[in-house]
DNA sequence: TTGACAGTTGAACAGTTATTCAATTATAAT
DNA sequence: ATTATAATTGAATAACTGTTCAACTGTCAA
């Protein structure tokens, strides 16, 4: 039984075999798109922005981006779980700030690319 | 009549005023989400970081990532879009090839933040 | 305890997206 | 001309995603 994937033949099949081993592990791959596909969204940029200028709870961050609690409350949820920001309780509210010293670098490099 | 997305008041509306000017234009901050969005996809990352290794053809990128050319070759359309691969035909063959300087930087970057 | 406020949550909806399939273009070889 | 191969394309489908809405939790003040 053939590839059912692969519809095709390769042209070169010597390159490819060397190339094969030298690809990253899937699972790591698959780590690394999740993490760009969280990076990969209007909303949550525009927080790891703003936190990057200050720490912020949920209702100040809602009126600086002008969107509902909610919806922010979600996003911000997503980037809790990414790691890419924390939350810490004071009070009635809760404040978010950034925890990661990649995303920076990461961010401006991104924009080097979009600028150029 | 008052904003109808923001449904709550800031706490520190000070802070915000002062952050508000900060933030890049709307306009940035979306191309940029839009550059993650491009790269925020499993199949895409395969090919970037294939296309590190050599130049290859849609028939040799099938075989290597164990896909259809057809999915391969919408996946290379999008990232032709977004400049971050490159086309050449030569005979019967298409060879693409990475066009961008900062895509390794960033690929590296995000690899150290997703290994850290 | 009651009421108000800050934030979270889950379901639902609309919009987006990746792959498949079939049809098509373009090139090369016979 | 005909056939075969390489790649692209558009439509269709299924899966995913972001926002809204309503309900809920937890905290503070009266």
């Amino acid at each position: 039984m053939d590839n059912k994937q692969s519809d095709c033949e390769a042209i070169n099949f010597e390159l490819i075999e060397k190339i094969r081993p030298k690809m990253p592990e899937q699972t790591l791959l698959y780590e690394l798109s999740d993490f760009f596909k969280v990076m990969g969204d209007g909303t949550r940029i525009r927080l790891l922005w703003a936190l990057e200028e200050s720490e912020m709870c949920v209702g100040d961050l809602a009126v600086l981006l002008n969107m509902t609690k909610s919806a922010v409350s979600h996003q911000l949820k997503v980037l809790r779980l990414a790691k890419l920001v924390r939350s810490q309780k004071k009070g009635k509210n809760v404040y978010y700030s950034l925890d990661d010293y990649h995303v920076k670098t990461i961010l401006e490099k991104a924009l080097e690319h979009v600028c150029e």
